[in-house]
DNA sequence: ACCTGAACACCGTTCAAGT
DNA sequence: ACCTGAACACCGTTCAAGT
């Protein structure tokens, strides 16, 4: 059923879903109240590929980049879907559910008291589906045209960007930066108790 | 012309706009090529209010706070446009120029390299707009109903959080993580060389 | 329980025709 | 230069009717 993404997501309309069962547009909501069921369903589906493994075996921070760089790029690939997955409710989704579930178990290993575990995977999910939503940016999205005299500070930085990834190299910035401000302030909060 | 936002995004139809206008719907077409153009207009309109006074007067790393804390307050306001504005080129956007000439000299200023500015203020940027978008989610996404036996730790985690703005204290702990780790960063950058 | 077919109430957009 | 009115090609969704 959701190897019709590979027909991108401009595609994913009811009626093309409809046909490609080889059925009536209509019929569909015997499965699926509306849409957004469907999305969420696919949504459900993705987060079972996105890797936790790591939280099992490592420590909690590097545990968290790999984690991250894994929901970054599966989402990159299915961006229209990051909106709807960021403020749809997890109820139901037994797979997004365990994903949490490892990730928090994870943090937990590593030291994090409990009020703040939550905060901090949603802190690192909203840097994640952020750079995920950047990373289909087209590549001339700094460029600022004939507005150029106006920013001579913000041209010459894009034009000093170095790599054929910018988006890829930004992400990793903020990953390593996030991960190593969680790092400083768990150590703040364990040793001030 | 903006003041329609009021009525919500739901409400941002091209009919809507036209009636609004006292103007019939296809009229529109001579101001606009297409609605995107519409959004980008609105995006630029609201990019001028977001807060980059501080680049001009304050150390990098609290400008960069105060102007993501600004930001995320705009867009969470407007979380229709997050997925827009992330993918739209910026030519042609002056106030958009602007705030980032500004970011950009703020940064530089504070002895940021070039070839990382850009991908420091994407970096920051992610983050914001990953949150502005998870600031309007429902206080409920993290219910997990009848899944709770299959995710304990998670369940007590999500219990455990204080404040009644979850959201807003996710974006705190993210933030002040990021900088701390963007300070950490510059430090090994401009004592390497 | 699951399907069909027709219909509904919208979308954004185009285009000939007017002034 | 800017508008109107009619039309187009879609959307997601509903609902009576069938099996």
């Amino acid at each position: 059923m959701t190897l019709i993404e590979a027909r991108g997501y401009g595609a994913l309309t009811m009626a093309a879903l409809a046909r490609e069962l080889r059925v009536s547009p209509s019929a569909l909501y015997n499965h699926v109240t509306a849409k957004q069921d469907l999305l969420r369903w696919i949504q459900d589906h993705l987060n079972q590929r996105i890797d936790c493994s790591a939280f099992a075996t490592e420590p909690w921070d590097v545990a968290v980049e790999r984690w991250a760089r894994s929901y970054r790029d599966t989402y990159a690939q299915h961006a229209p879907l990051v909106p709807v997955i960021a403020v749809a409710p997890i109820a139901g989704a037994a797979h997004t559910v365990e994903m949490y579930e490892q990730v928090a178990a994870g943090l937990r290993e590593g030291g994090w008291p409990d009020p703040l575990i939550a905060e901090a995977i949603v802190a690192v999910e909203s840097f994640v589906l952020g750079s995920a939503m950047d990373a289909t940016s087209p590549p001339d999205v700094f460029e600022v045209g004939d507005l150029a005299v106006t920013a001579p500070i913000f041209t010459t930085a894009v034009k000093a960007r170095r790599g054929d990834d910018p988006a890829g190299s930004a992400f990793e910035l903020g990953l390593t930066a996030l991960v190593e401000g969680l790092r400083a302030r768990l150590r703040t909060v364990t040793t001030g108790e």
